[in-house]
DNA sequence: AATTGGCATTCTCCCGCCCTGAGTGCTAAC
DNA sequence: GTTAGCACTCAGGGCGGGAGAATGCCAATT
């Protein structure tokens, strides 16, 4: 081997097939079966001074003496980064693509389905998470008296977010309706956030003089009707029964599957992991790093874009011994199309 | 034994402490044990015995020729009909339960909730379902345009369900306003049913002569943007993970978290169980005649209703190994609990 | 100098074996 | 009706001995 940590051409090589190979077998490579696949005809012997020199360099672990070589998390990053890119979706996977996302207009439901899609595709866990940043413009409010104490709020933006709330509130119906229209005449087409902080100077100002719209304003306000969450509006996880097979620790499975019921925890790895900026897949090796329970676990995400804006995001979670080509061409795709989609649909 | 398959004093009491120490332990039971735990001091012999007849009356099982006892589902069945109901729940579940469902108002959010503490305080999967049957009646729709394709409905029922879709339709805001202003006021208060009945006779009768007012309510109609499932609005599945532990098949396990993702079987499976007419707390046993991979499970729930009209259900699920009384106990509670909040808030 | 063949060595996994312990069923005695 | 005793059955655990797969190293080969 060259000087320094450098890998050439030949260890290259030798360590995406050893990937490949325990990715498909899910068992320790040894030097003989290894020798047998290769294209050229290497030697076992010559393969295993490469892979003691792959060991050293870290890319390589041995559960025990006289087991194969596993991969260690530096081979899959190194892998992951060696690929194309360039791979194309089967036929039929993207004919059940196309079939349960057809005709989706608005983002939750786009959500929802795909990560049922992406589980199914993948045969992983699929997460799609729909977002409401303080950016989202907003589109128009409506309240609605249900009872003595109940007021209906419901908030729609322009992503087509819908956010409905019960409110405990005591207003009559016709000042609900007059806050409505205040704030659909005043403030459609702000952003959320602006539009709150606005609202807000503007209660402030008037405070003194009692006025009955900002009377009834400020109540709204108070009560959160207009709150739209800076986290996800929904997250839809599906798929979770596929990892049963994967995992053989009894103990640690049961502690995965309480993860992925928490939802507010898989929020937070997404951000975490999927930052706006981000213009493709991107695929995050030792999820253990954020949750302890996710050891193994690698996750394959990508930002879902209209118009260059974040809408939300979508992953699939699974064993770092997963598809990575099959899955990032999946994600991405899908990626694509809810842009696609949902740009014609507005 | 006496003639018949009719069982004596002894008998129940032998059956139920099997029953009991099998739910404790998961291990068969042998009549040593039994004899030492036996307030009355029987020995092992008389208790071999009552165990004979007890299997031959098909209650017990035996895994193989040398182990103890299992009790068959018929076992299980005879001891919740014979369990007296007058347990209490601790005082920590009361305040669990207090704790999270405090405040509620609508009956979605309840069941939310319920579903998550329900699994939290029996340790195992806690169901919800919140239905907006036929029979709900109408609080008020709610038409918006969004974009030029598309008009977001708002369906809300005096039950407090909410149901907002995105139509695919072309129409003008003025054309929606006239349409909703149409049903609020000439349909407010009928069960969505007979809504949708007598809104499709007065289309049909007015179908000859154009009119613009009927000409959008067809169309939203059409839609189906008064459409309030028949079948559930809404289904909460938590704990999950709690069956790992239990189950010992691994194809089983994922069987079986696959069939929980699976909303819609659910909502069968409780609505076949658990029908309206029942009062309290049902135990099944025997999933799997409705839902194969159900095997070993049973189903704890009951009806939950504000002023005798059903709104949902609420249930446990779990292994046919879970304590019966205590679970039972939490369930009634809760659906009482359900009753009692939804009333004072309306 | 890079490859390769050979060989001793080191492990895990699996199979068969035996033994132990728990539990039953039966029969005879109380 | 109850109990003690006894022979019998069977799952599970511990032990031992290959078989098989890999490794590491060394010497031979190109």
């Amino acid at each position: 081997m060259p000087p320094g940590p450098l890998i050439g051409d030949r260890e290259r090589e030798i360590l995406t097939a050893i990937v490949e190979t325990f990715i498909a077998t899910g068992e320790p490579v040894g030097s003989r079966t290894l020798a047998r696949s290769n294209r050229e005809g290497l030697s076992p012997a010559t393969i295993r001074n490469v892979m003691a020199d792959l060991a050293d360099a870290g890319f390589l672990e041995q559960p025990h003496t006289s087991a194969g070589r596993v991969p260690s998390s530096e081979a899959y990053r190194y892998y992951v980064e060696q690929l194309t890119g360039k791979a194309r979706l089967s036929n039929a996977d993207e004919d059940i693509i196309h079939d349960s996302l057809h005709g989706i207009s608005d983002v939750q439901e786009f959500m929802e389905r795909t990560s049922h899609v992406l589980s199914l595709i993948s045969k992983n866990v699929g997460v799609a998470v729909a977002i409401g940043g303080p950016k989202n413009a907003l589109e128009h409010v409506y309240f609605s008296r249900l009872s003595d104490q109940k007021v209906l709020a419901v908030v729609v933006t322009k992503s087509g977010l819908v956010r409905d709330r019960v409110l405990r509130l005591d207003l009559p119906q016709d000042d609900l309706d007059h806050a409505a229209r205040f704030i659909n005449e005043n403030f459609r087409g702000w952003t959320m956030d602006a539009m709150r902080i606005e609202l807000a100077r503007r209660l402030e100002q008037e405070r003194s003089e009692y006025d009955r719209l900002m009377g009834s304003l400020e109540q709204l306000y108070r009560q959160g009707a207009l709150a739209t969450e800076e986290t996800a509006q929904a997250i839809f996880v599906e798929g979770a029964a596929n990892l049963v097979s994967g995992e053989q620790d009894r103990q640690h499975l049961q502690e995965l599957l309480k993860t992925l019921e928490e939802k507010e925890k898989l929020v937070e790895l997404l951000s975490a992991y999927l930052d706006a900026k981000q213009e493709a897949v991107r695929v995050v090796i030792g999820l253990d790093e954020a949750l302890p329970s996710m050891r193994n676990l690698v996750l394959i995400g990508a930002p879902a874009r209209v118009n260059g804006e974040v809408r939300g995001s979508l992953a699939v979670i699974g064993p770092t011994r997963i598809d990575y080509e099959h899955t990032m061409t999946a994600v991405s795709y899908i990626a694509r199309l809810f842009d696609k989609i949902l740009n014609e649909s507005e």
